[in-house]
Formats: structure tokens, C-alpha cells, sequence
DNA sequence: CATGAATGAGAGTTCATTCAT
DNA sequence: GATGAATGAACTCTCATTCAT
């Protein structure tokens, strides 16, 4: 499910979508860098010509995955639809993202916990590989309230405008975003349903119950 | 080379509370036989006395919530309260043994890759001991599939009552434990909501969905 | 956290003998890898570059024994001597083996127990390296035999020829080998005999039996 | 193949042969205490009711083995048989003990080097026990010597009485003692020949190149 | 760029041994 | 006597990381 180098050399955006893949499967303890290399050819040496340690090369996966999750959002934001209509495409986007590329979604997931602990934020080595992580680690983090923040704003904004009703917009954002993470989770491809069907259940499952009467 | 008795007896069930902890904080993986200890007052190597190994040690923790989970939730099914009021009591304890006990709900939503992974299921050592942790692996997922089966039966039951519309319950039960499971992530003692209040947003997001006329 | 590399690579023969000899002194279970990577300036960790496990290290060495004093009776046999110099010659190259090589000598001896208990033949990983070492560890004791069988049918050979006397071959053999093997418990450098004189008396020992008219 | 207690009390010698027994398959440091007492239903700590620790286990089990093999060669030796008629009877009697009971007899034969790497004889812990051990141990080698020395004394009392022809009686009594120790090795019940069978072929391949007249 | 060889650190696990009960 | 619980020490093995080539 990597793509592999087509012809010979290997760029750091292969050996990023290969490394969530084995993420994936194991995580990021589990995962050695030998694993990683192993599936772009390369033995686990190599890999420090692209990337700094283990620690940079998860962060560098996060982020890849979630700019690519928002640059989806985005264009959606800026167009003039309804809030209805904002958030009904936002949890389509979303939706499919983590359907179809479960890896990166993933790992966008379950490696928080790694990112937080990561041996290279707290062992400071004096120099400018520990700040440089830190802040990068930081604005992932913001980053990803901002992605938090594009849900709990267009339900927010629902609400001032009247197409919702009155709720805590904060929690029900969670508790979509719960919702379809935990989708990485449990589909599979080529089960009962495709990743359209399930983002029609979840467009419907929180759009009901925010245009609800009562 | 040996030493002192300690002044009183660990119980099994004080190491598993104690373990559940470590791990929401490490991860399985990061998470070692020493950090668990410590947090009893035993050494490393007194763990092996109750339990066989590592990954034996996580499937106790993992059954032990599960049946905390699962005991809450049958007596209201037993009763004889309307769907709807069923799963409102539902949703409402499923949340708030999450609020009240994030450690083990966690380990039970991210550590089940490692379980998926543990060696002593991929090593056969040509003994028993294989073979006990896989039936007990089985077991465990049988039983969360039945937990899981107890929201979308009471879901299917409401609708098939005409308490509910018409959803695809198998979907919306996994949306709604998505959003449950996510609560284990984000939900923080003395944060601006109590679990209770979280418990009331999930019933309110999901029964208002499920009972919407439109 | 890696250091320096070291001036020269070591090679996997040099780890084989070196092992050998502290086989030789402590026995397979009581040896270390810290043991036999000290003694060719090595950490411990090193040999894992060199072996996959103990239990190879191990089979190695007795490989590399086994082919050894094979290598040296092939040429005896396939010349023209009479069944009686073939075994005087054959006598003669083991117990020399055993004596100038006391250490590989007395590992083929010893640490066949450690070879039939070692645990990558018990446990299997559910991958090929299980495989791997039960194949190799049948062919060396099928090589063995083979050995074994070069002393008992030179016998049988020399007493169709009328050269030997009548005896059960194949309990001739093993009291042979055995008697030999013991040379390898007892024989020190610079003690009373060479390994040259301790060879005359099994050759005179053993001959002399054969070719008795009585 | 313990003698198990047919009642309830277990005493020291039924430990004993458990232990020869168990050392036998797995030599002395791959057996554990709890393999040891589990033969004879107990805790490995309630060995130590019994044994000091596990080295005086060990020494225990070479003693009685020593003690046995010698209470059967010495009325041969105080007979007024011939000399020749002498070694016959002590090959018969050593290759039996062997096979009759190949525990006891291999582990004198193996297990020699654990006695003499023994813990309790290196760590002086400056009370008695250390001096004890060596003391004990010191002995049994001495009489591992002296039961040696009645092999290589009856060779040599028939060369001097004419019955033997000249040759170096050391060595041929190590050669004799290595041909019935490997006995041990390979002799299984049942095989192709019985106990007599196998010391019939000792006796008549070393009173054959004893007596032979060239 | 790539890699083979090496290593420090540390993890899981085992085990002889002790001691209070 | 017997044992369950505990432990220090040690061992095998893994892994991220470095560096000379």
C-alpha cells in the first residue's frame, strides 16, 4: 500500500506515506526504523539521510497527514454554502480521508501519545535539535486544534445563524470527531458499505440532530 | 540474593488498577514491567508472580474493564424501560465509566493493537501458555462484540419499537461509541465540564438524532 | 547512543573458535554472549550481527567442529591403505583433533544436550528462522552419524577382509570414539604425552584387538 | 523414573535421584530448583529444608553416584580372583551401573564442570559454608581418582603379574573409562543389545588387547 | 547517498534464595 | 517441614543511532 520508488531513488515524501503504513499495523513502539526501511528498500541507516531520528520522522507523518486533511477542509470553508452545507461536506471530507487513506488517519490518531512522550523533546541535548522538535511538536498541536477548531466554529456559527439548534458546540464537535476516527478504526474496504455510505451515516447521524426541533 | 518480604501481599486487582494507569500514560510498548511495579511498591520481577507475562498482564487489564463495562449496562437492559430510555441510561454509564475510570476505558480503545500484536500469541513456545491467551484473546473479543451488540440491538429493538427512525443502527452504534471512546481522550478531571454534563450532551446529541421525525 | 566502530571487523570464524573455548570451559548454559564477545573484543550486542541467536552461535560451532575432523578422515579413506592403516591413520587424525583442538573437540562432546534442549528448535516464531535451525541441527546429526559411521565400517570392511577379527563393529566403534572423546576431558598441554603418544596407545589399543588371533 | 514417596514424607535421597534424573535431560544450570522439587511434589523452596542450596544438591548426587559405582568394585578387588579375572568383572560392573542407571552415571560424567565452576566454592561468604563445599568437593574428586586408580592399579598389578601384556595403563584405563562413560551416551533400553550384551564387547575388546600376545 | 558493523541502553524474563506465616 | 511472595542479579535479545568506507 506504500508507494514504492517507481524507478530508483527515494524521496522523503515515499518513505512518509511507507512509515504510517507500518505505523499502522504496529505502532510507533512497535515499529523499528529497520521495519520502516525494509519497505522503501533501504536499510534502517539510510533513513537518517532524510530524517533526524525516529521522533522527527513520526512528526513529519502527522504532519503530512493532517495538512492534507485540512487542505481538504479549506476550500470548503471558503466557499458560500449554508453552515448546513459547510459541515454536511466537512464530515464527507473528513469521512472519506480517514476511508481511504486509513494509514495516515491513523496514525493521526494513536500516535499522539508517542508524539507527546518522544525521547527527543525531553532529553535536551543543549543544542538546536530539541527546540527545533518542540516547536515544531507545538505547532502541530496547534495545528491540530485549528483543525478541532474549523468543526466547533462551523457548529458554532450554525447556531448564531439559526440552521441549528441550540448545543455545546465544543462537545458535539468532539463528539464527531470521535465518531469518525473511531470509523479508522472498524472499516474496511470492501465490506458491507463503502466510505460514501458510512459518511451518508454521519452526515445524517449529526446534521438530524443539529437541525432538530426539539 | 534474595531480600525483604514486603510488609503486606499486592492483590492481583491492585496491579491491574495500577497497570491500567501506566499505560494510558506510555502505551503498551512504552509502558515497562518496572514502571508497573513501581507504582504497587514491587519490583519488576514480583509482577511475574501474578502474572504469567507482559501481554498476559494487558489482557487481565482489558478483561477487567470490559466486565466493569459490561456489568453496568445489563441491569438496565434487563429492566423494563422504553428503548429510549434505555439507551439514554446507556449511553449516559458508558460515559461516565469512561469519565470516571479514563485509565482502563483507554487501554481498552488503544491498546487492543497490541493485543492484535502480543508475541505470546505469535510464539508458540510448544506449551500450553500459547494456547490459553489466545482462547483468552478470542474470548475478550467475542464479549466486546457482544458490548458492542448491546447498543446496536437496543438502537435496532427502538426502531423496530417505533420509538426511533429508521438508521442503519449497526453504523450509529459504532458513531455513538467512537464518540464515547473519544471522551477517554480529551476528558480531563475538573475541566469545564463534569462527567455528568458530557454524559448529558452525548444523550442529547444521539437520542435527539435517533428520535428526530425527520 | 552508538559509539565507535571498532578498528577491524571481526570475522564469524574467529567468534566460532573463541566461543569454542569458553564452551569449553563454562558449558553452553553457563556461557554468556558478554563471555565469548569479550574474548574477541566485542559487546554483546555485536555478536547479533555475526548469529542470529545463542542457540545458532552454538550450532555453528559444532558445525564447523564436525566438518573439521570430517575434512581430515575423507582423504585416509579414499586412498589404498589396508583396512589396518586406514584405522591407524583414522585413530590417529581424531585423536589429534581432539588434542590440538581440545576446545571444538570437547564442545562436540558436551553441548549436544544444549543443541537437542535449545529453545529456537521449541518455540516457534511462526517464522523461518524456527525452520531454519531444526533443518541445520538434522544435518548435523545426520553428519554426525555419517561420522561415526566412517570408524564402523572400516571395522565391518576389515574384518570381511580377514584383516580383523570378528567383533560386533558397531559397539567397537562407539567404545573407540568414546575413548577417544574422553581424551578431550583429560588431556592437558604439556603433561606426561604429547597428543602424538596418546594416539600410539589408542592405536595400539584398539589395533591390537582387531588384529588379535585369540 | 523417581522414586516418588509412597507415602508422604520425602526424604533426602528420594530428592537425590529426582534430581539425577532431571539433571540427566537438562543438565545442571538449564535445571531449575522448582523442575527438581516438582519431581517429588514440593516448592523449589522447600529444597532448602533439605539442601543447602542447589551446588550442595549437585554434590550430593555425584556422591552417591561416586558412592554406588565404588561399593560395587571394591569386594571384586578384595576377591583372590586373577587379575584378568578382576577386570572383567569391574568392566561388567562399571558398564552396568551405566546402563542400569544412566542418570546417576551421566551425571558424573557431566555434570563435573558445574562442580568445579560451582558458585559456593568462587563466593566466600566468610562462614563455614564455602569451606564446607570445597572440603566436600575436593574429596569427591579425590575419590573420583581413587575409583580411577582401581582400573589403572589392576592393569597394572597384571602387567607386573605377566597376565597383561605391556602397555601404558594410565591411558589404557582413561581410553576403558571414556569407552564405558559414552556407554552413557548412547545406550537406551531396549536397543539392539541388552546391558550384558554391551559390557560382553567391553570386556572381551579390552581383556582381548590386554592379553594378546603380540 | 547508501550501508555494514558496532554499541549503549534498556527491556522482558528467569531463577536461586530468603523469610514470614 | 512446607510454602507463597518477594527480590537482586544476571541473561538474552532488540533497537536507535553512529561512522568509516
Amino acid at each position: 500500500m506504500a508507494r514504492k520508488p517507481a524507478d530508483q531513488s527515494v524521496n522523503r515524501e515515499d518513505i512518509l506515506w511507507a512509515a504510517a503504513e507500518v505505523l499502522r499495523h504496529n505502532g510507533y513502539d512497535a515499529t523499528t526504523m529497520k521495519d520502516i526501511a525494509a519497505q522503501v528498500d533501504l536499510t534502517a541507516a539510510s533513513l537518517y539521510h532524510h530524517f533526524k531520528n525516529k521522533d522527527f520522522l513520526l512528526l513529519n507523518v502527522l504532519e503530512l497527514g493532517l495538512d492534507l486533511t485540512i487542505a481538504k477542509l479549506e476550500p470548503i470553508l471558503k466557499s458560500d454554502l449554508t453552515y448546513s452545507e459547510k459541515l454536511e461536506q466537512m464530515i464527507r471530507s473528513h469521512v472519506m480521508s480517514v476511508t481511504s487513506n486509513t494509514a495516515v488517519g491513523a496514525a493521526m490518531v494513536f500516535e499522539i501519545r508517542a508524539l507527546l512522550n518522544a525521547k527527543t523533546a525531553t532529553k535536551n541535548d543543549g543544542g538546536v535539535t530539541n527546540h527545533e522538535f518542540i516547536d515544531r511538536r507545538n505547532s502541530f498541536f496547534d495545528r491540530r486544534d485549528y483543525f478541532e477548531s474549523l468543526f466547533r466554529n462551523t457548529i458554532k456559527s450554525g447556531i448564531a445563524s439559526g440552521e441549528f439548534r441550540q448545543v455545546d458546540h465544543a462537545v458535539v464537535a468532539k463528539a464527531m470527531l470521535g465518531a469518525h476516527n473511531w470509523v479508522g478504526i472498524w472499516y474496511k474496504d470492501g465490506g458491507r458499505l463503502t466510505g460514501e455510505q458510512v459518511a451518508d451515516v454521519m452526515v445524517d447521524t449529526f446534521l438530524t440532530t443539529l437541525k432538530a426541533t426539539h
